[in-house]
Formats: C-alpha cells, structure tokens, sequence
DNA sequence: CTTTGCTATGCAACTATGTGCATACTGTTG
DNA sequence: CAACAGTATGCACATAGTTGCATAGCAAAG
C-alpha cells in the first residue's frame, strides 16, 4: 500500500498534523494520489503503530489540540526500501471512456455534457498546475527535491494540456456522429 | 459501481460467459477499465440476482461447462439509465510521480529504471491500439457502436502519444538532477 | 442571534479490489 | 509420459477506499 509511504514522502518535508495532510492530499502531492481525511488518520495511526512516525499532541487554546506527526529514522528507511521497488501500472477507470466505449447504448446529449464537465475539471487543474510553477518554481535556484517537484508538475502540466485537447477532439468526434 | 454497467455494455454486443468477459476485460474495455476474473464472476453473480442478466448453462465435451450471460430488457435499460448521470473522474493513484515527488528521499537510478519500465509499458499499449485500429477500424464505414469504439480508441491513442513523450522527457530532466 | 465555515479528530459500516487457492479436464510440447 | 498451457468457474481472506456520522469550539457574515 503505497499511501503509507506517500504520507511519509509528505512528513519527510516537514512534521504535520493529520489534518495538513488530508489539506495536502487534496492539492500538491493530491495530484498524484488522492486520499480523504478518514484515510490518512487510519494510515496514520498504522504507521504510529508500526514506529514509521512519533505522534505528540500540541495544546492549542480556541481550537481542538493537534497531533503532531513526525517521521521517524525507520520511517526514512522505509521510503528509501520503497523508492528500489518496482511501481505499478495505475489503475485504469475511467466511466467517461466506457461510455464511448458503448455509444449506441448511451444517451448522446447527455454524455456531451459529461464530456463538457470532463474538459472544465482538466483546464482548471491544469491553471492550478500553472499557479503552483509560477509562484513557486519559476526563475528560482532549486535543490534536488525541488527539482523533484518540479519534474512531477511539469509532467502534470503536459499530460492535463494533452488531455484537455484530446477530449476536445472528442467533443468534435461526437458531432460527426450525431449529425447521422 | 461501474463494474456492473462496463460488463453490461460488454454484453449488449454479444451473450458471453465469465471467462469471455475477463478477457475482455484484459483487452478492449480494459483500455479503460480493468477487472480481474474474480471481480467479474461475483459480479455476474450480484448482476443475475438483480435480473439484470439471463444465465445458461452449456455443455461441453471435453471441456468444463460454459455458463453463458445474456443481457436483458432491465439490464438494458440499467445501462441507459447509467449513461444520464454524472460521471466520476478517475481516481489519481500514480507511485512513478510520487516517487519524483520524493526525489530526494530516493534511489534515482532505480527510478530511472522504473521510468524506463513505464515507458515501454506506454509504448506496448500504443502498439496494441494501433493494431486494432488498423484492423478493425481503417477504411471501413462504421455504424454508431463502431464509431463510439473508434472515439475512445482515438483518444487511448493521442493518451498514450503523449504520455510516452512526457516521460521521455522526465528522464531528461532526471538527466540533469544527476549530474549536479 | 442564527447560520455557515473552518479547525481538528476519529468510529462504524459498507463497498470495491486484490491475492491466493481449489477443482477438473484437454491438448500440446519436450 | 510428464509437465505445462489453456478452458472454465468460483471461494475465502485480506486490504483499500467511500459514506455517513459524531464531537466541539471559534470567527465571520447576514
């Protein structure tokens, strides 16, 4: 299970609370693995057991106390036995290709829209990409986990403007169709 | 759950049994959607008891018995009313880019390996696309069902294009990471 | 002064997916 | 003739992920 080993590549930055990382599972490293609140304290909790992080409750006045997070020297080992291991494929799913996939069974209208929505979802994702590069990453002096970041976002760029034109040509497709 | 609706729109081309539909769906449909055998026999069964398929059984000499799913009138209209609602996008869940992600925290020659790895991947399926796009496809006139798989082959293709090039490229970049 | 939203954590139940195994017969290859 | 690959179905267990709920206090907006 590799959500594990991505809330430590996130604890490796610095020690967070389960709720900064349920905040980043839903922007940054969330780009590449998405997971909801309820996984990452269940999986933070399995990691406190298993000695990966060290878990100390701050005080806080006017808010609920936070847990602190902090990744521990077996926890840094772990990733690096993790990083040698080959990766799987991603899983595919993607409803949106399984309805094209059966056109003559499918409402035309009505996936078109979908198709609209789908296209809407990759151009906002890939501005948010765009904002990310410029105020962090453009015309800097990086390091190596910058860069690292860096490499992730530029692919993210180039696969979500691939995207985005490929469900175009889609939409265009569709008319050929329609217009039968 | 889409299983269900990606293994009746397998069904509404032709009748099949269990074993036709996982090869299936390690193929074709499973471009875009990918099940296990085991996956799909249970959900025959759940499919069956929601009368949404007719099961038969086939004897067989020399051989073990087929059991042979139809889809029905309520199985039909299943897929219909699934193609009006809204669809999910695809869930995220890529370790190549968490692994850039952590670039510091990783053994990048492994993961330079592993880019390598995933490129072929990427290549093989392209080729696989193009062999049935150029054999069932090319220079024929097309009814909707056709042109529906056309459409989402189409777009499996430019994907794969552009995903092989994006990586192409991150081993470049890895390139310069190392020689720093 | 009530509603909404944010911070902060987590349980319980359910659905979905993956891994390993079991069975059983046939045809082909070495 | 033994070993392996292919046809065909399926159970049991384990892991992963989703949905809904519960708590609880503060700040800001209407």
């Amino acid at each position: 299970m590799a959500l594990a080993e991505a809330i430590l590549v996130c604890l490796t930055d610095r020690p967070m609370s389960g709720y900064d990382l349920a905040k980043t599972f839903d922007a940054s490293i969330g780009f590449f693995w998405r997971a909801s609140h309820q996984q990452v304290y269940r999986e933070l909790a399995r990691l406190r057991d298993r000695g990966l992080v060290d878990s100390t409750e701050i005080e806080q006045r006017g808010k609920p106390n936070r847990i602190l997070h902090t990744i521990t020297k077996s926890g840094e080992e772990a990733v690096y036995q993790w990083s040698l291991k080959p990766c799987k494929m991603p899983s595919i799913k993607d409803e949106l290709m399984v309805k094209f996939y059966a056109l003559e069974n499918v409402d035309i209208p009505a996936l078109r829209e979908q198709l609209g929505v789908r296209i809407d979802q990759h151009r906002a994702k890939l501005s948010a990409y765009f904002r990310i590069k410029e105020r962090f990453y453009d015309g800097k002096s990086l390091n190596v986990a910058q860069k690292g970041k860096l490499i992730a976002l530029t692919m993210g760029i180039s696969n979500e403007k691939e995207l985005t034109i490929t469900l175009e040509n889609a939409l265009v497709m569709l008319q050929d169709v329609e217009e039968t």
